[in-house]
DNA sequence: CTTTTGTACGACTGAATTGATCGGAGATCA
DNA sequence: TGATCTCCGATCAATTCAGTCGTACAAAAG
């Protein structure tokens, strides 16, 4: 239950390794494209190309064509949220059928609905909660930080 | 996204309405059956009784056959939260699929995985949010106590 | 004690959402 | 100009969910 989709998951992964790859190390920046990331995830390339091409069409990342194409953050990790992600893949977000209802086409409980009020609630602290902790945060706690880099930084991470 | 479906919308209707009618006037008590609530708040019987039926294994509430059955709460309002009904009717809730994985069956993206960390970060944040909210805390803000006492109760609450 | 009514309970079926796939058009770099 | 890569639409299969049917059981009425 509340699980969040499969494209969520894949979005989210993609797009913390496009910020990865920008961010990390300003001199290797790099664009990466959609086969690369689908082989190191192991995700069905034609699904991610799809998340990627939604995500782009709501400007958090841009896309680049032709050859050596591929994606690069659309703006600074730290002003994407993950509710934006969430969002743009998969429709606003709303704990009940009846969140942003106009009047007229209600659910016919409506009236004698008595657990709107205290579901809005709970709906708002979810919202804010995504809408707080931004990519850059999602980049702090993680301890690969590029594919070719791995040698280098060998801290040991959770285990 | 993020929608709880309609068993937990239903569950949740229910309860609130059990709730009402045990506790709102002490004197009143009274049990109330499926065939009243699915009448009163436009849900089909059998699917409504399936839920209760969940909720009453659960031992959230409790049955009681034959005629002038129907269904009790089965602790203190204040002691029934809102995760232990969304789990009960729809098993364990968590954000992604690897939420609560053992070793070996693991998602193939978990070696790799860079979003495991900070979004078990955020399913506990919205665990701890549904696990405070009791049915209790539900009942504050509604305007209909119950179907025949509305006379009786009439305090101005929220408007 | 038997009958009758109304309830809980479990298995089943149809519909909708979602995950995944395929094919073609357009753009860019060598 | 040719080859590579991305973008975009339509399509198919599978899982999940909403809803339905029939049965068994318990309590009240006769």
């Amino acid at each position: 239950m509340l699980k969040l989709s499969k494209k969520a998951d894949y979005g989210l992964m993609a797009l913390q390794h496009i910020a990865a790859n920008q961010y990390a190390d300003v001199a290797r920046a790099r664009v990466v494209n959609t086969k690369e990331i689908a082989e190191e995830y192991h995700i069905p390339v034609e699904l991610l190309a799809k998340v990627l091409q939604t995500l782009a069409k709501s400007g958090i990342i841009d896309s680049h064509n032709g050859p050596k194409g591929g994606y690069l953050l659309g703006r600074n990790p730290r002003e994407i949220t993950i509710a934006q992600v969430l969002e743009s893949l998969e429709g606003p977000l709303g704990i009940m059928d009846c969140s942003h209802e106009k009047e007229g086409d209600a659910c016919m409980q409506r009236e004698h609905c008595n657990i709107r009020t205290p579901l809005l609630k709970i709906q708002s602290s979810i919202y804010q909660l995504l809408n707080n902790m931004t990519l850059q945060d999602m980049m702090g706690g993680t301890p690969l930080i590029t594919i070719q880099s791995v040698a280098t930084e060998q801290q040991g991470v959770e285990r």
